[in-house]
DNA sequence: TTGAAAGCGTTACCAA
DNA sequence: TTGGTAACGCTTTCAA
């Protein structure tokens, strides 16, 4: 069995009292028998225990972090950049995936809330606005990461992703791209359905449209829906010339669609992705993407919760990001005329 | 605050005892107190505090999993598998990213302790042997996944290590390559090392060598390092026409290396990572790689774990599964004489 | 400067 | 069947 401050206290031959105030620097004791006690620990290879500890109202130290996936690379490079950030303070991480799936959320949310994690951090969209509600109300710190709930008066820091959708927008005008379609997460996740508006936007401003039948929503499983969902695109009549994927796993399976109808990739069709993984980076060709700045991101999130968890109130404010483009070599001008690739 | 099992017994005129009782299903109580009970739990809003339990002896149903870096997509994957695999049994997961530091790995480990996790699940390295001591003479259930400290007795699920780095020498060999390379992690890391005597032991027997001098070891940033051990190895008067890179990281950074040398993969050079991650199918030109057989790991280690927690004495197997390799497009035969490619 | 004792939210044993 | 009550390991008054 572990040793406790009882132990201690009666190896050491004192009060546990005093063998409590040592370990939280409190109170006052003699040098020696603060020494003393400090010996003994060391023996008795005491560990103190946060359990117990968070029982009488201290912390527990823990941080719920929930995310779609942590297997995304987007979602893991955002949960390390958090741990980084948490990990000198003495707090652990609890993280979660959620699938995007409503009852993965909740189960994980009452899960959270019985271990007495000190504060969540939410990476995942959350389409019942009253999913939150219980951990709110019962005053949990909680701050929404690079996703958002609209109406809810939570903290919330997340990248602009409208002006990141117009940003590829943008990109693929500037190009001479007059054709352009776009692969989407499920339509239940908000920050898509943002750069889509964004994409949109930007189009109807060149004269353009981003009519809904070139708009096409994918499952769960983000490589190969995207692929799929590129396919359908790439087949039909009117084929685009580029393609806006809202996020990075998407665009991969984008170029796999290309690849496999020998379609060239930047030459015959353009493909913009989004987050910046290391995926892109890393990709064939390497992907235009839309960066969001992640770690000012999670250094954000996780000062505004150190706030809340010191000043026991809400923060609530909102911090909105700029996103930056970053070109690389999955797009370029269309071919003249081109107006596209059946693959009968 | 939140509500307690005092609240609810009191709001449903009963006892604690009956409220703890139905809420373990145990004891005898009366359908219609139990009703109440329930109904009085969902009006309050009440739930059970994992703290208080774990702080009477029952468990916290949290695991701790130490891996080098959650950022890494093997271990990410590694993780999203072992958290599907516990998820349905309560557990959640405190995930740790140790970078393969000693201080780091012995922080979280007392860290974990000290919250009371249930079970260790390690898949980073271990240099100090000592460093599990006091986990396992406290008798905390520990598991070693993909990773493994020898002379140490504790439960291990890992790939073959040599067989994999003997799998990949093998392709390589066949090829018709006879001058390889290697690039590694940090000496320290002992499955690195496995791979590394696997493609010594397959060159060796082939009647060739793996002389020091082309066994490269990176730091920490696997690409950037990997990128640059290769080129030194590239530059060199005579470079090699094949290169083992001990995970995808490094190949990638291999690739990258290939890439700013102007040196065509695979014609001119042939890469091989290790760990089949996504980035391997990713990658331009897709990496042929050895994959670990991930999934099949995860659910090994929480079956041995759960049944260690049953049971409560440990249970210490070794189980070391067969690794694959996958061959793709990173690897040809070397072109005919071709000696190196100094790019002076 | 030190110690005794009252919680914190549960569980589990023992009476009633 | 039920309820009272002593743990569990720690923090925190409050006296001494």
């Amino acid at each position: 069995m572990r040793a406790t401050i009882y132990d201690v206290a009666r190896e050491a031959g004192v009060s546990i009292a005093a063998v409590s105030q040592v370990l939280n620097g409190k109170g006052k004791i003699s040098e020696e028998r603060r020494n003393e006690i400090f010996r003994v620990m060391a023996k008795l290879n005491f560990q103190p225990s946060v359990i117990a500890a968070a029982l009488t109202g201290k912390k527990t130290y823990t941080l719920g972090l929930l995310v779609p996936d942590i297997s995304n690379p987007f979602f893991a490079e955002i949960a390390r950049a958090v741990e980084d950030q948490v990990h000198g303070l003495g707090y652990s991480l609890m993280i979660c995936s959620t699938d995007n799936k409503d009852d993965r959320l909740e189960r994980y949310l009452t899960l959270l809330q019985q271990k007495s994690v000190d504060a969540v951090i939410i990476g995942t969209g959350i389409q019942d606005t009253q999913m939150l509600a219980p951990l709110l109300s019962k005053g949990m710190p909680t701050a929404m990461i690079a996703r958002e709930t609209p109406n809810m008066d939570v903290t919330t820091v997340v990248a602009n992703d409208f002006a990141g959708g117009a940003a590829a927008a943008r990109h693929l005008l500037a190009l001479g791209h007059t054709h352009i379609a776009v692969v989407a997460e499920r339509s239940r996740v908000r920050s898509s359905l943002e750069r889509i508006r964004g994409v949109r936007h930007t189009l109807v401003e060149a004269g353009l449209s981003l009519p809904d039948d070139l708009v096409k929503y994918s499952g769960d499983a983000l490589i190969k829906d995207g692929k799929y969902k590129a396919m359908e695109l790439l087949q039909c009549e009117e084929a685009p010339t580029a393609i806006f994927c809202c996020n990075d796993l998407l665009a991969i399976g984008a170029l796999q669609a290309a690849k496999d109808l020998s379609i060239r990739v930047p030459e015959d069709l353009s493909i913009v992705g989004f987050d910046n993984t290391i995926l892109a980076a890393v990709a064939d060709p390497p992907l235009t993407t839309v960066a969001q700045p992640t770690d000012v991101m999670c250094k954000t999130v996780v000062e505004l919760l150190m706030q809340q968890l010191k000043h026991q109130s809400p923060v609530n404010r909102r911090i909105v990001l700029e996103p930056e483009l970053v070109a690389r070599q999955s797009t370029s001008a269309p071919r003249a005329s081109n107006t596209g690739h059946q693959t009968t």
